[in-house]
DNA sequence: GTCTTCGATGAAAACGATTACATCCGGCAC
DNA sequence: GTGCCGGATGTAATCGTTTTCATCGAAGAC
């Protein structure tokens, strides 16, 4: 008797070319083996009720036997569906995007879906072979619009495919939309400031044309109006969120003859910069200048002081885009215009003085417990 | 004239379908409409030598025209390559994770190919399962696999299909496996604690099971045994990675009549525990008790004091896993046997006492810049 | 016994591409 | 003129599925 040639129970019926090229199984071998039609195998997959119990038992035990795994590239063929996002980030570099790509994917895992990552387009050009390359891949995507760019060179995709935008800025995109509370998270943080008596104060701002920055330098301003203070372009420093270009800032407006008592980050980084400048400038914070910053990432909390900051749920982000693209991803129609935002939260610590062991007395009394803030960790 | 039901210069001639469904084109309507064949227009897409000038010019136009991008199902399933890796992860949480993934999609994006991720596997069977609905999908797969079980899961897996481990520990695996210098980083940190005369290092455990945890902790034990002192189970208390577990074993080692003069915490987050428990305790770091961790967390650098550690580049190994497992995407035959190591570094802060400005005279004077070793930031 | 019904199964047509093979046609050697 | 060659193009098989429709029996009604 001639020796099995594949080794082990591969079976002399099994087509020769299965075991010499040690590819896996497919329908056609399961029914082949299993003695049966591959609709019949193709039925069992897809828990159809119209197979006997006997019949989908042995097809399940050959198959099993086999191997046999369908094959996902030939469904979505057929089935016009692929279960699976994707999902388009100008960067994965830092916490935010990590924490965001995490609530995706959970999300996605959920409803059974997979996850296709794509990230760093530096320009709209990769932007859009990122794109071109999932077609056929994907039922849905979701992609981070950090700038006006990006917005409208996917605009022509949103109108036949399901999109979910992520922080596409105030443009009013004709897709599912996602944004976070940037204006109002930095708003809370300046009147907390003001809370304590702060008149000045300054703020770093972030690159411009990025919607983030713009939008938490609008918050800044508006809380400085809304307390009847005019904002004044000398105390509104450029900056690029990088801890250094923080650290720039901070110089910067020490230069000035009357020196701010409270600076406001555009984001966490660069709080970070700020901090260390004012220490190397023999400034204690929060007594001689307060800060506060924006995103809460992992380190704000161990720094010395504690950063106050502003929390962005970047987890939430990721999860309430796969919920809005999901009802869509069925028909592959247009998401209908939808916008939704995030909340902030504000994260007091000590950096803006306003632990309550170092608030004024005043405001000890009046606001032991803030509702809507949280307390220190 | 019957108006055109589309809009816009959808032209009557396209199938009526195509319009009403909203759908995007496919390669047929592309050929109808430039009037060749789809043969002609899949040369064209396939930059094949076959195609006149002309009719590449003209197919091309026409495919713009209609927005027609080739779908990667249809493509993927004739060719028997899809261009995309799959990635398996046991969680998104934390740096680590997230510098696993840029490192992979960066070095995929170089070589064009998608990244298919998929995370949280609790246990083996969500972990086949998503093996299973990547099936047809990828052409490779790179999977951590952080304890045994996985591994032995997977193994079937590995025999016919390429595949890369990370982190597999010292069971021989049959395909390619990478892994982080945990003896080796491990070995360093404790022999520096010695060279400034700890005899009495105690360790804090990771988890059970985990094989970085278990290769931190054999990698202690030989610097010990190295320096001539048995390491003894005392010295040794259980942790599982938290910083909640390093504060309860500084308390558990604190109780000891005799205190050691130095810890070595199996990571960065319970290195953290550890100093904050110390803290609490009326210790101060390094004075009194010495400190390392490992991985180099962001936040390492900023504690006070800073936190001596190992730096793992959890970037790197997903570069390399990528560059690994690219050669065989090809045939999709598995991955030759193949087993490589990413290096660790020391870096020296202040919490092991090892700063310039801090280290003892002698040390001073004979080392003064550590060849392999890391300045501190 | 005949006819209907219905559950289980198989045959075959999609899905949207690639590619081996056939065809066509103009140019060139003889 | 005939035969051959080779470049451009078309035809059709193929990839591994799903799904419609046809078929086939057995059960039940009359």
């Amino acid at each position: 008797m001639i020796p099995d040639p594949c080794g082990s129970g591969c079976g002399m019926n099994l087509k020769l070319a299965r075991c010499e090229e040690n590819n896996l199984a497919t329908i056609r071998d399961v029914a082949r083996e299993a003695g049966v039609s591959i609709a019949t195998v193709s039925r069992v997959y897809n828990d159809s009720p119209l197979v006997s119990d006997d019949t989908r038992e042995h097809v399940r035990r050959v198959a099993s036997r086999l191997d046999y795994i369908p094959n996902g590239a030939a469904r979505s063929l057929i089935t016009n569906r692929t279960h699976a996002i994707g999902v388009l980030l100008p960067d994965l570099y830092g916490e935010f995007f990590s924490e965001v790509i995490r609530g995706i994917d959970l999300a996605a895992r959920r409803a059974r879906f997979q996850v296709l990552v794509s990230s760093s387009h530096a320009d709209t050009d990769t932007l859009m072979a990122a794109v071109s390359s999932m077609r056929g891949r994907i039922d849905g995507l979701i992609a981070m619009a950090p700038d006006e760019k990006t917005t409208s060179a996917l605009r022509d995709f949103t109108r036949k495919f399901p999109v979910v935008l992520l922080n596409p800025g105030p443009v009013q995109a004709e897709c599912g939309t996602l944004s976070i509370a940037n204006f109002d998270g930095a708003y809370a943080l300046v009147r907390h400031l003001q809370s304590f008596g702060h008149r000045s104060i300054a703020m770093v701002k972030g690159p411009d044309g990025n919607i983030d920055a713009e939008e938490r330098l609008r918050g800044y301003r508006t809380a400085l109006r809304d307390s009847g203070i005019e904002p004044e372009p000398s105390l509104e420093v450029p900056g690029d969120f990088t801890e250094a270009s923080g650290y720039e800032g901070a110089l910067t407006l020490l230069q000035r003859q009357l020196r701010p008592t409270a600076v406001f980050a555009a984001n966490d980084y660069m709080a970070i910069g700020l901090v260390s400048a004012l220490r190397d400038s023999g400034l204690s914070v929060p007594e001689d200048i307060a800060v506060g910053g924006f995103d809460d990432i992992a380190i704000s909390k161990y720094l010395s002081p504690p950063l106050t900051t502003v929390r962005v749920d970047a987890y939430t982000l990721g999860e309430r885009a796969v919920l809005q693209i999901l009802p869509f991803t069925r028909t592959r129609k247009p998401v209908i215009a939808h916008h939704e935002i995030v909340p902030t939260q504000l994260v007091l610590r000590r950096s803006c003085g306003s632990t309550l062991a170092m608030a004024p007395d005043s405001l000890l009394r009046q606001r032991r417990r803030p509702t809507p803030e949280v307390e220190p960790d």
